[in-house]
DNA sequence: AAAAAGACTTAGAAAAATTTTT
DNA sequence: AAAAATTTTTCTAAGTCTTTTT
């Protein structure tokens, strides 16, 4: 499915908001005195965007360090003046700014109001959230305003936490279309540029140097082209992995990545080199010797954070060679030295390259997700002797196999487990209930007959259906409160082998898949019952 | 050759929408 | 009808990998 050329491309741009300064009776105040002179528009939007946290009574403005960083930032936006004056953070009194904010959002959320706002809302969205290509097929971008002001907060143990995010002006973005595009009346943009063979409209750098990318949305040609490329090559590596894991004998790395990638196995992500103004995280050429632990000649235990701080602790089965070429590595080295000190993820991945068709490290974990999600699938018996599956058996045996990938990769995602454990609670007493008013019922259908028994036994069905719902439900939290199904569903889990099970089983595709889902995969709908991965 | 910049994918938290329970 | 629980969508940080610059 070869890519249209772009020849035309129109495009409003982002929607650049400009910045509405407070009224002049709501003031900073630093002790009981006011600030000397008048705040710039970036330290008042600043002290707004402060406001804002303590009123939503934020964690992270108890964390020295967040407001450490937020008050070198916010000194440095004073005048000298305010800045000979203001020397303290925690003299700073928001008092007035947090009474203002509170009014504002009382008078915002009287229903008159929600309204009016979700109809400006979707205007702008319909003017700057969508691209014309070639004159005719509009698609839809990912976002449609650049993103607004505020305070960094990142993810745990980001050194950069409570940074203050200056707001984007016109003259920070540069559009990428052809045609007329003119900025908003209070500026200008950076640049116009037309290069079709980028995938991006409009890009900016904010002021904490990150650059920051508006796309066609999830669903757009170039993207979905690109997902269908990404499953492609998985399954080129699926039909050469054997050739593969014999070639790349000598390369340890590529061993380890290989043996904690096995199905039964989680994932390590590659590891790329970072500076010091991130958290400490590790990939695979990144681990050090204080990650590893050897514990027999065949098992290997690993306990590091890696992407968004996210902790894996588990024990793998390794072969010989590997334990011996770990072990080598590490003999001579201090605890936070490299075990791979001499390669980094650019080496890997270039001698993936040599091994053909766009390999790269992060392709193994596609493979191993949707090769094991695949297998699953189709170990697990659809019929038992005594009667057919139902859609609720199905979905149970579906997302049991979705839950073994979410482990598999570490997908994790946190739990308020005072809540979890309650609602479980609930859950359970819930199916206890249920179980009885099904015996009840069944009972009950005994004395029944003609179109009594029908009525009885369909409302029977319908109970068991809620039961079993009920089950997977109880299964998930049970067995994986912490883990997030939706990530291998929305990046590693090739959409044909779903769309492909549920033909098989005659389960409709929006039982397992939401409406957006369903929008980003159509191009997989084409797979037959027989596909696999 | 190494470092930095650029482009694009992946990720969990938070917000919003929807469904279920009370 | 309200509240609580759950699911879906949005948001943007944090990765991967490529390209450009030094």
């Amino acid at each position: 499915m070869p890519l249209q050329q772009v020849r035309r491309l129109e495009y409003a741009g982002p929607y650049v908001p400009k910045y509405k300064p407070l009224p002049s009776t709501v003031k900073l105040l630093y002790g009981t005195a006011p600030v000397v002179g008048k705040l710039s528009d970036d330290a008042e939007e600043a002290v707004v965007n402060y406001g804002r946290l303590l009123e939503a009574k934020n964690k992270h403005i108890r964390k020295r360090t967040f407001n450490q960083n937020f008050f070198n930032d916010f000194r440095a936006l004073l005048t000298p003046r305010q800045r000979d004056q203001i020397r303290e953070f925690r003299k700073l009194n928001f008092g007035q700014i947090t009474v203002h904010l509170r009014r504002l959002k009382e008078a915002s959320s009287t229903p008159a109001e929600k309204k009016k706002r979700k109809e400006t809302n979707d205007q702008l969205k319909q003017r700057h959230g969508v691209c014309k290509k070639n004159g005719k097929v509009v698609e839809e971008l990912g976002v449609w305003m650049v993103e607004p002001s505020g305070i960094f907060i990142g993810r745990p143990d980001n050194p950069r936490h409570g940074r203050i995010k200056l707001r984007i002006r016109p003259s920070d973005v540069v559009v990428n279309c052809s045609g007329a595009c003119p900025p908003p009346p209070w500026g200008n943009w950076k640049a116009q540029i037309f290069d079709p063979s980028q995938a991006w409209v409009a890009k900016y750098t904010n002021n904490l140097k990150a650059i920051k990318y508006i796309f066609p949305g999830i669903d757009s040609s170039v993207r979905k082209h690109s997902d269908v490329a990404k499953f492609e090559v998985a399954q080129s590596l699926g039909r050469r992995i054997a050739g593969v894991r014999k070639t790349y004998e000598k390369l340890i790395a590529m061993r380890l990545i290989d043996n904690l990638g096995s199905p039964s196995t989680s994932l390590t992500e590659i590891g790329n080199e970072k500076g010091p103004d991130a958290a400490d995280t590790v990939g695979c050429t990144t681990l050090r010797k204080e990650h590893i632990s050897l514990k027999s000649r065949h098992k290997v235990c690993l306990d590091f954070k890696g992407k968004d701080s996210i902790r894996l602790k588990k024990e793998f089965e390794i072969s010989l060679p590997v334990f011996n070429a770990i072990s080598r590595n590490i003999r001579r080295k201090r605890e936070r030295d490299q075990v791979f000190d001499l390669i980094q993820a650019q080496t890997v991945n270039k001698y993936l390259k040599d091994l053909g068709d766009n390999y790269s490290a992060k392709v193994f974990r596609t493979f191993n997700a949707s090769k094991t999600f695949d297998d699953k699938l189709h170990m697990q018996k659809m019929r038992t002797p005594k009667k057919k599956l139902t859609i609720a058996d199905k979905l149970f045996i579906y997302k049991k196999a979705n839950l073994a990938i979410a482990k598999l990769c570490n997908h994790q995602k946190t739990v308020n487990t005072k809540l979890a454990m309650r609602a479980l609670g609930g859950q359970k007493l819930n199916r206890q209930k249920k179980q009885d008013k099904l015996r009840i019922l069944k009972e009950k259908l005994k004395g029944k007959v003609g179109i009594q028994k029908l009525l009885c036994q369909r409302q029977i069905s319908k109970l068991e259906e809620n039961i079993k719902e009920l089950e997977t439900r109880i299964y998930l939290k049970d067995e994986g409160m912490e883990y997030a199904l939706g990530t291998s569903q929305a990046n590693y889990l090739d959409p044909r082998i779903t769309v492909a099970w549920c033909k098989r089983n005659k389960v409709p595709l929006e039982k397992v898949w939401s409406a957006n889902q369903r929008k980003k995969y159509v191009w997989a709908n084409k797979a037959t019952s027989q596909f696999r991965f």
